[in-house]
DNA sequence: TATTATCCAACAACTTGTTGTATAATAAAT
DNA sequence: ATTTATTATACAACAAGTTGTTGGATAATA
């Protein structure tokens, strides 16, 4: 990883992307070190000079997925529905979609979901909740529930090929996320 | 499974309670047919009579631990705070949780997730929305949304402890399910 | 006594992680 | 600029472990 970074890079990638069209279509425990060099066509020792085994490429494909603070648009360029926290997280979901659906989704891992929360978190915090000054233990517990709900609805939603369309999505989470369930029953 | 059924179900649960034991501490895949019959004291070939493969133990496990109608109590015999959604969730939840912290955890099957919110959202709409007439695909996203929230909300409780008191818990939840978001934001 | 359910020993094929080696790219020396 | 030394990259081959299967021994039922 030193002498010639362009080619290690390369081969890196590669043995990624081979990996991730097998992820897609099996439970990681069914996927071989074999298959991985077999579809990328390298030897099979070569995978461990880079990753430590199937479930290390995984972590870093999650790692490089994350989101960061830097790809979230600041506010103020925004339109007011457009400056809501669910609509943001569509703008961020869909933008990594390939990877967030199966990551997030039946087949893909729960370790990632809390990984994705407790990234998400603080972004939010930062940037709709800046002057908040109460209970931060229950914030954390109300934030987790949001999030999660979130997260089940988009991958749901992806997962049922986008049934609803997008502004009826929008509808239903946002006027839940400010009015509750009354809204939704009632009348 | 037939000339000596006690003898057959003893075997089974013993080489599932063996499973379950590696489970709570590997991941599925680090989790060998050898270990499980070391420890349930049998031959490996005898777990093939019991199961397909690792992965067959868990999905018969699952199956087990998913929520039926018959266990929801009738709401009349609750009080007015028991009755209400997220309270019977928390019940049915505790009832199972030694199974359920694991499988819809960190370490969990993402998988069991969906299946439990699939046997969950009838089970709500039976016994809340006996009468709600409306749009039924808006329902089910919402109901996607609630129990993702409340799932990963429990989840996270018991994975921290249950470092806030249940009372507290339940009302951040309830309140935010009532009401929204405002009510916590605001004053 | 005959049948067959339950459990087990042994087998071939495959996967894993490691070690030592060939090749090709860079750096150093003439 | 050419040759030589160094080492990064990729690979072949190995031992150990896992998998799923087959055929047989034992013990319970008919």
């Amino acid at each position: 990883m030193n002498k010639n970074p362009e080619q290690c890079l390369r081969t890196k990638e590669n043995l990624m992307e081979a990996f991730w069209e097998l992820y897609s279509e099996n439970p990681i425990e069914k996927i071989t070190v074999k298959e991985i060099t077999q579809k990328a066509n390298y030897n099979r020792s070569t995978f461990y000079e880079y990753f430590k085994d199937t479930h290390d490429v995984l972590d870093q494909i999650e790692d490089k997925v994350i989101p960061k603070l830097e790809e979230i648009p600041p506010l103020n360029s925004l339109s007011e529905k457009e400056a809501t926290p669910f609509n943001l997280f569509m703008k961020i979901y869909e933008k990594n979609s390939k990877y967030y659906c199966l990551l997030l989704g039946e087949k893909g891992d729960p370790y990632f979901s809390q990984k994705f929360k407790n990234a998400l978190k603080p972004l939010i915090i930062e940037t709709f909740l800046k002057n908040y000054k109460k209970d931060y233990l229950k914030l954390d517990f109300l934030l987790e529930f949001i999030l999660s709900g979130m997260i089940g609805t988009m991958t749901y939603w992806f997962g049922k090929n986008k049934i609803l369309n997008s502004d009826e999505l929008f509808e239903v989470v946002h006027s839940f996320m400010k009015k509750g369930v009354n809204s939704f029953i009632d009348k």
